[in-house]
DNA sequence: GATGAATGAGGCTTCATTCAT
DNA sequence: CATGAATGAAGCCTCATTCAT
């Protein structure tokens, strides 16, 4: 086995080695397919190793679980949001950070739209395995950044749609007409104006 | 038997004959603790029939299925969320019925909180579910309610956003300080706020 | 209750006592109808109560257990076939007997057809229950009226498949065109002829 | 897995290479043995796996389901009743052929005596699964190889019971003292003296 | 003459996982 | 790098039956 052992090997090996079988991408693949149209837990690793042509056992010798294959998978929502939280802790809270956040939030949720909307459909599950506590805990730093605990509750509010609106953006537009760039444009739109009305709002009050 | 019966009986009995055991609702009520606390897939019959001291087969005397179960449950979600449509449906298509609706959409809510949270956090599984797919049919109508097809996307997705804020605000706000009836009147605001700009972002450039 | 207490009241009671429940009657005819489409343990206790639109204890009321069902229909058969064998057994053992032993069997099949069926398609389910062991006690007991263990082998299955062709004939002419009581008639016959063929067959070696 | 594979091998391999466990073989050995015994619905998985000493989940690395056991088991004698059919119907339609017929059909029986005497007392039970269909299928054709339309009903009639005879004499000559092969060879003989006097009885019209 | 409510046993099936090869 | 064979646990569901009312 290697499980594991993979992570970051760069440069390819210059000795042409067979070509590292990529089985174990391929799996990730079909899992992520099959999690987001069927939900996690009706997916069964009979289901994956049937559509990959392989046997089950074949899945064990890449992944030690079953939820392995999914944290593998989630890592490419994980480490994205872990480096935009780090990023935006090292800037000044101001509001030109918050929208930039946003906007790079943004990007992060549609490189990984099955991903995400995987998690999205399948929170009662994935609560308890490590994926949906990662995401919650980055979900709840991000909610942190964004807004101001000594703001009114209504800014506070603002603040935090802010972020699900672009959730919710995901999904939803699919009644909306439209191309997909503009729809997702638009939908940071409402969003950037959402911070700065918590902004506005905020600072009447202090100011 | 009486699957499904139910004989809504209204004004309690006179003679309060304590008979008819309350099993059924019992179930409903464990039903639905569990579904919301571990999801649906996780919950299993054995579970509730546990929970309650009964047999497993105690539960199919009183509903068909599993999904039965849900199904008679979700009846407190899907009823009111049908008659608030048939209600808007029979509105002018003002801004003062979109306001309304979310007003209402919000009573709502906060009323089966526990299942609306439960039917959010399991939409995978509850996608192929008829309960599922009601709620999509709902969700739908109620989106077609509150946007206006002609106003600029931005408009629409401003619209739409209204509805989410407040799917949101009940998971979310979690992580806000403060008195829970002023948070949902600060949500509901906010969902107010949003109706009312898409309203003007429209007549701007029709007007 | 009153279970088994019924046997023959002949006369109707005279004090008009508002029509002796028919239930059990009914019970035992949808009982039947479904043993014989389904077969015996397919057909569960509940679909014979909901065709009858009484609950699944109310056969309890009427009968000790599924079985006591099947006992109660299987007598139409069984006590004709009890009667028939022991007029066959008082009469001498003849052909001429046999022949007419094969008419009055014939009758007897005919007017139990259903049930005559069901215990031909069910026989491995029957074969432990009562009506099942009584089944092929009278079977046996016909073998013997039927066939004479002294004839060359050739001559006892003949007469055998005398009774056997009557069985088979209730089942395959319906692949055979023609109208029904010609087709009875010429099973019959055909019967008729096969211990006429064995008798011929036995006597030409003691004779 | 290799359910329904079988990857059919003709000559024995040379290096007598004793892997590939018989498990296979032996759940059909025990299934069929059981069903035979107890009947289909009657017989549990449980009890096949428990007399195997392996477990029912075992049962299902083999067989996709408790009727594809049965249908793997039927392949023994509907094989050899297709090849039958397929034969009969490229010879001319002589007596001379029903003959053989019926000779080749005597063989098919006695070679699966156990199974057909399962679906023989199975079959209200089997009528709605493949194996029955197929079955039922097989003995109509069978029927209109054997018969000829155009005779008399009692000429068709004793065609058919040839056929009929044959499955009778498998159970009932229990009853019948004698060497097995001889009691076989009487029905046999008894057969092909029904198709001999049908055929007779026809020409008679015809001729 | 029947119902309402429930039980205990057991049915078939599926799943994630293991391990020798 | 993978397969073949199997397991243990558990899932949903159905059944015949009981009994107080």
């Amino acid at each position: 086995m290697q499980q594991e052992s993979d992570k970051a090997m760069g440069t390819p090996q210059q000795h042409p080695q067979p070509r590292r079988s990529d089985t174990r991408r391929r799996i990730q693949q079909v899992a992520l397919e099959l999690f987001a149209e069927q939900g996690y837990e009706k997916t069964s690793l009979r289901e994956i190793a049937e559509r990959l042509d392989v046997t089950k056992a074949a899945l064990y010798y890449h992944f030690k679980t079953k939820e392995d294959i999914l944290s593998s998978v989630a890592e490419d929502l994980a480490q994205p949001l872990r480096d935009l939280i780090a990023w935006a802790e090292a800037q000044p809270h101001s509001l030109a950070t918050k929208q930039e956040l946003l906007r790079r939030y943004s990007d992060i949720l549609w490189s990984s739209v099955d991903l995400f909307r995987f998690i999205q459909e399948n929170q009662a599950t994935v609560r308890e395995l490590t994926v949906g506590e990662n995401f919650r805990t980055s979900m709840k730093a991000l909610g942190e950044l964004i807004k101001d605990p000594a703001a009114p509750i209504a800014a506070q509010v603002r603040s935090v749609t802010a972020l699900f609106a672009m959730h919710a953006g995901m999904f939803v537009t699919q009644n909306v007409e439209g191309d997909p760039e503009e729809k997702r444009a638009a939908i940071l739109e409402v969003a950037l104006d959402l911070v700065a009305q918590a902004e506005a709002e905020a600072s009447i009050l202090t100011g």
